[in-house]
RNA sequence: GAGCCAGUAGCUCAGCUGGUAGAGCAGCGGCCUUUUAAGCCGUUGGUCCUGGGUUCGAAUCCCAGCUGGCUCACCA
């Protein structure tokens, strides 16, 4: 690619200028004593005393004989001064030639300035890497205690591609991934501390299951066999429980090959869970419990800001059966489950319903259209009917349902949860009748797999079973409407 | 897949009912030892998304396309 930039082709004229002066651009490290937020934090004790620090140049004012500017490590920003005096004609002249992007590390004193800004007074100033392009750096100013920014970068579609940018000039996105590291951080010591073991398992499956939707293929050259990116790891999990694991979990990028909006990216994270001899019933109150403690954990309190709602996470939460909850918003008596009065009802409501649907499909549409945009406040939604379900255990009081949950929080649901089917025959006979609607065309209807009903045949103790959307609940932990603001890398097209 | 919106300098944008392209910031040169959107003086920089059409003349109007964003649909 021919760079027709002028910018670049002045910094490179500056590395080559650097090199003639002996000065190497590039070198191996520095030792760094302090960064920035921990010499604000500890002001009191750091004043006047020696530090060194090493960032980015992200602000600069240069003046005659003396200069300020900002650079930003992890933790943030600090002003230097850099005094010619103080570091040397030599060095003054280097640093005036610097750009904003480029590395530099500082030593010197932590003082106030004149203004009251904590900063560090530089006695010697090393370049740590040289930037070559030029970052489209915004400006910030404070005005009756608002910030108003400039020139911010703020194109989304450069912001995915170029993350490393988006991360280096916008602040606030930085701080959305830092929350992402610790909702899973919090959610694993809530785990493990329950005694729950981690675990690992394929990613490249010969079958794919877990889940309702397509996958991805792939080919293994050696074996020459066609093999599946999981869409789900469930069914191994559950071997690992019939392996006599009585508590296991697992962090899983999934893959699926199906459309890309604000809620969904064809790769993404999913921490599923299984806990032998345990119910639904204990997986909805461990559940609360373990979203209240990561909200706590992230945002120190167990209310959460999405979307313009505030939202309590407090225990315990509503438990709603499904059924209830279509006749609560909407009126209408769908407890027969049949087929006809469904479809009448869809029909009243203006839900879209084609022949194929099942009495399963016409509920999650009603309950999708009517009910779960109402769901702001967390609440389990329950007892599912049975169509739906190929992998959940019959609800103990009417057959017909399963004995299923979703937590819905925000108005949408962002985890799916059951009490494990075990009964093998039982599991034969649901996988076969999802064959059966793959035969009429159903392409995310689940494949029959044959090693894992011969693993639940050798006996599966009973298990309550849970998937949590982990980038659906960094959106709400977070405050961001799209997945792509919870991805460093959310899928795009190829560029050009 | 449908609707709406957008594409002009490295970034953020202006450019009306057609008259030959602008600002701020960044960059470059100069001055400047307490600045914080530092300031002052000077200055470089453009396939106006692409291709057609209308016109004496198109960034501007028309048509087609490309790319992207948002919303809806699809999608656990």
């Amino acid at each position: 690619m021919e760079d027709i930039n002028q910018l670049v082709t002045i910094r490179k004229e500056k590395l080559k200028d650097l090199y003639d002066q002996g000065i190497n651009p590039y070198p191996y490290g520095f030792d760094r004593t302090h960064q920035t937020g921990d010499i604000k934090k500890e002001f009191d004790t750091l004043e006047g005393q020696n530090v060194a620090v090493a960032g980015r140049i992200m602000a600069v004012r240069k003046m005659g004989k003396a200069s300020f500017c900002h650079i930003q490590d992890m933790q943030g920003r600090i002003q230097l001064y850099i005094a010619r005096d103080k570091i040397g004609e030599e060095r003054y002249t280097l640093f005036k030639g610097l750009d904003i992007g480029d590395f530099i590390g500082v030593t010197g004193l932590v003082k106030k300035t004149k203004t009251g800004e904590i900063s560090v007074f530089a006695d010697s100033m090393t370049l740590l890497s040289k930037s070559i392009r030029p970052l489209p750096i915004a400006k910030e100013k404070e005005e009756d205690g608002k910030k108003i920014i400039y020139d911010q970068f703020s194109d989304k579609e450069l912001r995915y591609r170029q993350r490393y940018v988006d991360l280096v000039v916008n602040p606030h996105v930085r701080e959305v991934f830092v929350k992402r590291s610790r909702i899973i951080t919090a959610m694993r010591d809530f785990l493990n501390k329950n005694d729950f073991l981690e675990v690992e398992t394929p990613v490249l499956q010969p079958i794919y299951g877990g889940a309702a939707a397509r996958p991805f293929k792939t080919h293994h050259n050696a074996l020459d066999m066609t093999l599946y990116l999981r869409i789900a790891n469930e069914l191994y999990l559950k071997r690992l429980i019939v392996g006599g694991f009585d508590r296991v979990y697992e962090f899983a990028k999934d893959f699926r090959n199906e459309g890309i909006d604000r809620f969904h990216n064809p790769e993404f994270t999913q921490v599923e869970l299984y806990a032998a001899y345990k119910d639904y019933n204990w997986l909805m109150d461990f559940v609360e419990q373990m979203f209240n403690y990561i909200a706590n954990e992230v945002n120190g309190s167990p209310k959460i800001h999405f979307n313009g709602h505030e939202i309590d996470l407090t225990p315990p939460w509503p438990r709603l059966p499904i059924l209830e909850a279509i006749q609560k918003y909407t009126g209408k008596d769908v407890s027969s489950l049949d087929e006809n009065v469904l479809k009448k009802t869809a029909g009243e409501l203006n839900v879209e319903v084609t022949p194929d649907m099942g009495v399963g499909k016409i509920v999650d549409e009603i309950f999708g259209e009517y009910v779960e945009p109402h769901l702001i406040q967390p609440v389990f939604i329950t007892d599912h009917p049975v169509e739906m379900s190929p992998l959940a255990k019959k609800h103990r009081n009417n057959p017909r349902l399963v004995e299923r949950f979703e937590p819905i929080i925000g108005g949408k649901e962002i985890g799916n949860a059951f009490s494990e089917l075990n009964d093998p025959i039982d599991q034969r006979a649901r996988f076969e009748a999802q064959m059966q609607l793959r035969a009429r065309g159903d392409e995310e209807a689940q494949v029959l797999d044959e090693d894992f009903l011969r693993a639940i045949e050798y006996g599966m103790p009973p298990t309550a079973g849970l998937g949590v959307g982990i980038d659906r609940l960094t959106m709400l932990m977070t405050n961001q409407p799209s997945i792509r603001d919870v991805l460093f890398f959310p899928h795009m097209r190829p560029e050009k």
